[in-house]
DNA sequence: TCGGTACAAGAAAGCGCTCTCAGACCGAAA
DNA sequence: TTTCGGTCTGAGAGCGCTTTCTTGTACCGA
């Protein structure tokens, strides 16, 4: 059977367009995919119907057969927090995620593929594996920091393309973007050096994510080879508070810092707010270096000099790295690093 | 790992778990589906097959014939700004947003059906309207406060089910969720009043948002009824950085103000470090009530007095509202609306 | 005029699932 | 034993689309 009339009210089916423009269903799918092998007249024709009709392909038809969905999933993942509202509130107020999401977005949308944003903890895991299998999406980014967050193996043995946004901490034959995070770290070391001080410390962010031992150490081991050993540092959160306390914290112990490298320039916020309350003149007598360059750094007083990530850039050469492998799944995987820069402010 | 057999790779179907199980396609589709009608013999059997074989409906395939996605977008509107970093560091940046989503998510996970978050600008509504008309969700909770936001309008058109998150500015036949925002107005009225402040003023939010002039009018209203007339305004923009200017700006025109309501929280935040930063101790010199209760509400120095407003509760109904309606379609729509409370901390 | 070549359009076979309907089976009542 | 009513399972028709395969037509050279 072919023809089929049309059910009131409902959405308009490719038949009854096929119908109104006096062709076969297959020419109407020839002309809204694009094939080449139309006659101008006829695709003409049918695009007056699909314009009269009103008509608007039905997604699910179309995915069943292409298994094609035309949207990847951003998989926000942060093992430890219970998912409840401050662990949303968290990923929702900071603005690495925003960076994160506004660069997929820009890279996908050329391509007319939507971004389903997907944040979870680890209770939540089994869910978005469930998803991901359901063939909701034709692809992953995954935001995972942590170092025994299992997502990222759980996911690549899924068999669904993916790209991760950091080096994995266990190697696995994954595709992943990352930033130069020891340069980053040295950058700020040699800065701080440059302007003067001798006296430095660091916040780091949480010691499980690999990206926050990198900073550390390539803080560190820099500085060890210029002759500054045991450099005191303190462990931060990742957040405005955390960096607050985390500087009081540090000060309390080493009052005599003069030049303090914070691992996140939300940490850095707060580290300001705490080093100033302790009647430190920044960048005079304490200088601040902060890393991400993110719009926290600018809310700071006085500004904010840090190292800066491409965030955007590097979300969106995840996003294309994601389609290539979707185009074509047997490709190698591959990793892409991108180089931090100085931005200088005031801080320091 | 479990054993999966399978085409080559390929996801096991309905069909390969049924000759597994030795039963037809029908009796794996009533065990998935929980139909009652189902031999428990039978059912376990089928249940360990699909355990066997890996076996994951296939999403595309089900919504075909059921017309239902199990999926609903959250979309963010916001007119007026550039589908930029910026746009969208805004949004992942207020805490409002994750309240929201925190909110929905929570709603929605227990009927197993996921929420696509939509940031979008006025550049960008035929994306989203086209989106939402292929079927991909089965409705939209709509976040849209501008005044002349076409958006409720045309998704209202649609047909598809709906939610808005605040009373639409122009009637429209749709359900809402709001907040008593004139009454969140008078509380901070009553409670400046009360603590003996008697130069008001307020800082709003952007006017051409319904609830902004109903906080603005709410409040005023409200102290012209007490014989305070011509409170200063001055408008702000809902973030931190609007909130700092306008409250400089303020304090500039109105030195002698000695209770300040400012109409977000986010807002709240930066006027305090305007309001110090000027010289004036906080709450004695001056007294700040927020509003929204907020995370940023907890990040400020003095802790921020402000009106709470039950985001995660409204989200949560909103999300409830829209569900009921999925289901019933032809009911008809419905406003709830949230009373705000009074949250007395430092800063008043 | 005829056979071969191109190319455009149609017919029809599924994609993997749900769900109606009919049939099989079983125990109880006649 | 037969018949009836009820319960559970299987067969099969579609959901709306893409895509292969086939057919039809136009055009060319011999």
């Amino acid at each position: 059977m072919t023809t089929r009339p049309a059910r009131g009210g409902q959405h308009p089916t490719m038949d009854q367009v096929a119908e109104a423009a006096g062709v076969s269903r297959a020419t109407v799918s020839r002309v809204i995919n694009g094939a080449p092998s139309v006659d101008a007249k006829i695709r003409e024709i049918v695009q007056r119907a699909i314009a009269e009709t009103g008509y608007v392909p039905n997604v699910a038809a179309r995915s069943l057969v292409t298994r094609k969905s035309n949207s990847v999933a951003l998989v926000i993942s942060e093992p430890d927090r219970p998912f409840d509202s401050s662990f949303l509130n968290r990923i929702f107020t900071d603005p690495y995620f925003g960076r994160i999401t506004a660069g997929a977005t820009g890279a996908l949308r050329p391509h007319d593929i939507h971004l389903v944003i997907i944040p979870t903890d680890s209770t939540d895991h089994h869910h978005v594996l469930r998803y991901l299998r359901q063939g909701h999406v034709d692809g992953v980014l995954l935001i995972s920091s942590h170092e025994l967050d299992p997502l990222p193996r759980q996911v690549h043995e899924l068999g669904i393309p993916a790209v991760v946004s950091a080096r994995p901490a266990s190697p696995l034959a994954v595709s992943f973007v990352d930033v130069d995070q020891r340069l980053g770290a040295r950058l700020a070391a040699e800065h701080l050096l440059g302007r003067g001080c001798r006296r430095l410390a660091t916040i780091s962010g949480p010691l499980d994510m690999p990206s926050s031992q990198d900073r550390l150490d390539g803080f560190r081991s820099y500085l060890a080879g210029r002759g500054f050993a045991d450099v005191p540092a303190v462990e931060g959160d990742f957040t405005r508070h955390g960096g607050e306390s985390s500087a009081r914290r540090l000060l309390g112990e080493h009052p005599d810092v003069d030049g303090l490298f914070v691992a996140s320039d939300l940490m850095a916020e707060g580290a300001l707010l705490a080093v100033q309350d302790l009647g430190r003149r920044v960048p005079d007598d304490i200088a601040v270096v902060g890393f991400d360059d993110s719009s926290a750094a600018l809310d700071c007083r006085p500004l904010l000099t840090t190292i800066r990530q491409p965030v955007e850039e590097m979300a969106a050469e995840m996003a294309e790295v994601l389609m290539a492998r979707i185009a074509a799944p047997n490709r190698l995987p591959r990793s892409v690093t991108f180089q931090p820069t100085l931005v200088i402010r005031e801080s320091a």
